[in-house]
DNA sequence: CATGGGATCTCCAGTAACTAGAGGTTCAAG
DNA sequence: CTTGAACCTCTAGTTACTGGAGATCCCATG
């Protein structure tokens, strides 16, 4: 039995983070000792894992959660997971476009600035006017969520 | 002058965005008519523009107010600005490549779905250990910030 | 067996960047 | 003058955490 700090450095997940998962129901409550401390086993180091590997691979919550309870009932089909994760990867593939265009601007702008004053500098004036935009639009990428890239930080 | 409506529709930003920008000192509390509405000149609608443009590429509002700082005072080197530009071009640069080998690892796990139950689904397996991930780590992205993808919806 | 310091507890508040709703007022067209 | 769309303020909710206060617990050492 691993005590929180242990089950954090075990999995790279902050300790209040993984208080957090427990209270938005991702994890279960898991046993305490006599004083009331949290003690978890492997099962949960497990899902834990899981949660976390997820969450690096940009899913959001709702999905793990979908996943997690798809996982719990190893009978049933797998096509919701397949179906989730597909839609994943658009998702991937549509950040993946965008953020290549963006690239493109970001450089353009930087290439053209020649260093003088806030006056004449391109980077200023190309974000003045979106008109001075290349391309296919960087504009409008997502079409209904609100989406958290995976932040992690050094799990030190 | 224009109307909150109308400045929202010319740029493409949601009413309750604006002013939030203002409540945050993004934008200047504009001119009111005798009956308390806001009330837009041209210059608001230039400072907007660029607000969302910003947002577009990706820049954090504490570096959109930076810019906006420096962009009001044309006398000022613009070096902070480049500063500014280069580091949001290497942010870009780094989500590219985590992107990159996401999509590759999601690839490989729906690749290998063959469709069965869940028991042995591999997608479910692939999230499930983290082992199983070909490569370089796309696992540790961000140093220090918390980001939020540019996210606009249909300005409708 | 006592003690001290690090780990843990709960609860509350804050982060980014908005978004949504309630309940009330104003503007402009007919 | 009426009506209805647009506007007002204020509060609270979203996602996925993070941080702090103040109290308690665990365990290793003396």
């Amino acid at each position: 039995m691993l005590g929180i700090g242990q089950l954090s450095t075990e999995t790279g997940t902050k300790v209040p983070t993984i208080r957090y998962y427990e209270d938005i129901g991702l994890l279960p409550e898991p046993e305490r000792t006599a004083g009331n401390q949290r003690r978890y086993g492997k099962q949960q180091v497990d899902r834990l894992r899981f949660i976390r590997h997820c969450r690096d691979m940009g899913f959001p919550l709702a999905d793990i959660r979908a996943l997690l309870d798809l996982s719990d009932d190893p009978e049933r089909s797998c096509a919701s997971a397949d179906t989730i994760a597909r839609h994943q990867l658009q998702e991937v593939e549509r950040r993946l476009a965008s953020l290549a265009s963006l690239r493109q601007e970001l450089c353009r702008m930087i290439d053209q600035c020649a260093g003088g004053t806030v006056a004449d500098c391109r980077v200023i004036e190309s974000l003045a006017d979106h008109a001075h935009c290349i391309a296919d639009r960087h504009t409008t990428p997502a079409p209904t969520e609100q989406h958290v890239e995976p932040t992690r930080r050094d799990p030190a």
